[in-house]
RNA sequence: AAAGCAAGCCGACUUGUCGCUGUUCCGGAUCUACGGGUCCGGGAGAGAGGAAAGUCCGGGCAGCACAGAGCACCGCACUUCCUAACAUGAAGGUCUCAUUCGUGGGAACGGAAAGUGCCACAGAAAAAAACUACCUGAUGCUUCGGCGGAUGGAAAAGGUGAAAAUGUGAGGUAAGAGCUCACAGUUCUGUUAGGCAACAAAUGGAAAGGGUAACCCCUGCGGGCUGAAAAACCAAAUACACCCCAAUGAAACGGCUCGUUUCGCUUGAGGGGAGGGUAGGUUGCUGGAUCCUUACAGUGAUGUAAGGACUAGAUAAAUGACAGGAUAGAACAGAACCCGGCUUACUGGCUUGCUUUUUUU
């Protein structure tokens, strides 16, 4: 059990179109399927802002995309205590099929400690 | 009992841990114009569908447009009814296809006697039909027996075709013909009894030169355009244009003056005001042609009355993850302003009706 809660709540969602740009054009990113990660330090205090994207291409219907982005929110929810600093990040969804959750996990935290010592190393 | 067909209904359970979005209550902090608002913590309770989908029709609602009328364009087209409205809704009629003869499906169901066009191939001819064969038999020729076939008649026969001028029989005729008659069929129409009506039965009269309106067209009825990314409100920084104040000017170089350069003096440095409304926020937004139950009316769609209920409101978009139990890793699938209908997708199950087979009485 962490002493930190895995609440996660509208503060902690990228919304504004403004970061979201500068994310996708000054952030990094790597491939750790079936993710890909876009990761930018971010300014000031409070939570790490997060946005998660499954293609329309991909996926025809509503009800898959929801699947999977509730199943990457999940994800993130109960691991994002790996991060030790503040951060915009992307997660983008480019498997072909719906994976389990154990898969989609295992990925996820690989990604957030890959972005932990990426960010360790820029500074 | 099993199988098949049709119609209708249900559309998924439960325990624990963590988590998400509204609502409401309690406590604390903070702001206040004392109405309340914001934040934090905790409790309670709620939280996707029968199709939420396709966006195919119709309406509410909103904005814009709008004297009136006509044309064009688009849609609809048997009858009556239901409805806020629509029909692709209900009930019925007609035609048509299938049939186990019970019934079930389909209809692109106003007009061809307003006009135009078209009707492949075949056929003489596809709309005012003469090819063969039939009747008539001029002039001419003749061995006086006839030969020949102009002209005209004729839709009865042949063959072609999806379709050839209503069918059969009789009379009639030069040969024929609805030319006449009998029976039958088609269209229009009068009367009588049925039905609100479409229609349909009997009976009388009239007419008949085909199909195609899913070629154009004609007739009748309806339709303003755009959709919640609509619309209303609040509104920071930067930039933009406007108004006001403002001049023997301003800026750069320079320690200062002169000077030089640039800008301004109709085009405005600087300050102020008021705009539009981009990021974002609030409203729209969920109490409604609402849902449930019962009764009554109706064949039915549906309507009326009474009682009860409040039942998602998100904004990158809330229902998930893990572990366990029950046949079990359960189909199609996720609200986005709301509602009525239609269409399409589908797991498992239930109910009703009909048919067939078997068993029992």
């Amino acid at each position: 059990m962490n002493i930190q809660k895995n609440t996660f709540g509208k503060e902690e969602k990228l919304c504004s179109e403004k970061d979201i740009d500068s994310l996708y054009k000054t952030g990094q990113s790597f491939l750790n399927f079936p993710l890909v990660f876009y990761h930018l330090a971010a300014e000031g205090t409070g939570a790490s802002k997060v946005l998660i994207s499954v293609s329309k291409k991909k996926f025809k219907n509503a009800v898959d995309r929801n699947l999977v982005k509730r199943r990457l929110r999940e994800a993130y929810r109960l691991h994002k205590s790996i991060l030790s600093k503040v951060y915009h990040l992307g997660f983008v969804y480019i498997g072909n099929e719906i994976l389990p959750y154990e898969q989609l996990e295992k990925a996820m935290v690989d990604g957030l400690q890959k972005i932990e010592t990426a960010q360790d190393k820029s500074e």
